[in-house]
DNA sequence: TCACATATGTTGATTAATAAACAAAATAGA
DNA sequence: TCTATTTTGTTTATTAATCAACATATGTGA
């Protein structure tokens, strides 16, 4: 692809990131973030069509990002697994300004909702039934290991991270285990 | 200014400055440059005729950055000028890397000779004759202020800056005092 | 309420940057 | 030394980004 393309919805993104940090989404114009991005207010609607579907892209690629860091590396999947659950909350940790302000902020639900559906489809890709219960139903404990991961999170985020990210990953991982066969409620295939 | 001018050569200075630190001259070519500042080749043979048009003008740049830290914002040109000489060792601790480099490069004179030619026209248009014995030959008196402070200069830097900047601008200036009229050696009008 | 400023979204002409391909020169490496 | 690889410099068609100029909409203060 062009890197023209890459490098005007990097420097784009960026500034919106940045201007999302500093004052309410409300606030942002088109303006401001072609200004600080310095690219022409023309490129801003070459790629988005407004500032909601910018929000939504913006939203999309720190997910997306967020879920990366959470692919087990090793072939071990207990071990590998503790690790890329600490890198995740190492990531977080790292943008915790951004993700904080996502969650708190009333007039964003696009974000949770986002991060939810990407949650649930993680956690059913990774959801190994063998050996539970199975009057217990499937759609339900995705939901609920799902819902589980993102409560703590959200409480670890919004709480300025009480504990170190690696406690919360031991933690965490301790809590998954007891359901034996879900070791990456986060992972992706 | 079309902004992508700026931000094409923005990236290959800061592309070629990079690797001028990381290695000898001799050993950088276009094609790293390019791939570092993250454009076409051909973009770089639009700005630059050939590496070494680009090492001159990367040379002025970081010149034209050192002599403008200089420039005395007061108008007290007694305290000004101390504090726009701890300004311009601060820049030049901060940058000492890459000076430091420019000045120990056996392969690069082009950088010592430049600064020179600046300094002696940055002398010129301060340096004040009145009250100072006639019989001093200016043009040599130029010549002199200039080189001491190259000299200080180049000695701090090489040295690997052993005073703060701080020390290292009273010191300066109150050599400079010696000769009353002689306060912004560095400084261009 | 009205006026004034600022923001939005669109358009069209122009230009810088891009990728790809090329021959020639320089530089390993064997 | 000969060969393979990299680098250099240039060219061409294509495209993304730029600027400037719009009309419209949305505030904001007097």
């Amino acid at each position: 692809m062009d890197r023209r393309i890459e490098k005007s919805r990097q420097a784009i993104m960026d500034a919106f990131t940045k201007l999302m940090l500093e004052k309410d989404f409300e606030k942002i114009t088109i303006n401001e973030i072609a200004e600080l991005a310095n690219v022409n207010r023309g490129t801003v609607y070459s790629h988005y069509v407004d500032i909601f579907d910018l929000l939504n892209q913006c939203i999309e690629s720190h997910l997306n990002k967020l879920f990366e860091n959470c692919q087990p590396r090793g072939s071990d999947s207990s071990i590998s697994g503790k690790d890329s659950l600490c890198k995740t909350f190492n990531y977080l940790e790292q943008n915790a300004f951004f993700y904080s302000k996502m969650l708190m902020s009333k007039s964003i639900t696009a974000f949770r909702n986002r991060l939810h559906v990407l949650m649930v489809k993680s956690v059913e890709e990774q959801l190994d039934m063998n050996g539970i219960n199975t009057d217990v139903n499937r759609q339900i404990m995705v939901q609920y290991f799902a819902s589980a991961t993102i409560g703590v999170i959200e409480w670890w985020i919004t709480n300025s991270m009480p504990y170190s990210s690696e406690y919360m990953a031991e933690q965490l991982l301790s809590l998954m285990e007891r359901y034996q066969n879900v070791t990456e409620p986060l992972a992706r295939r």
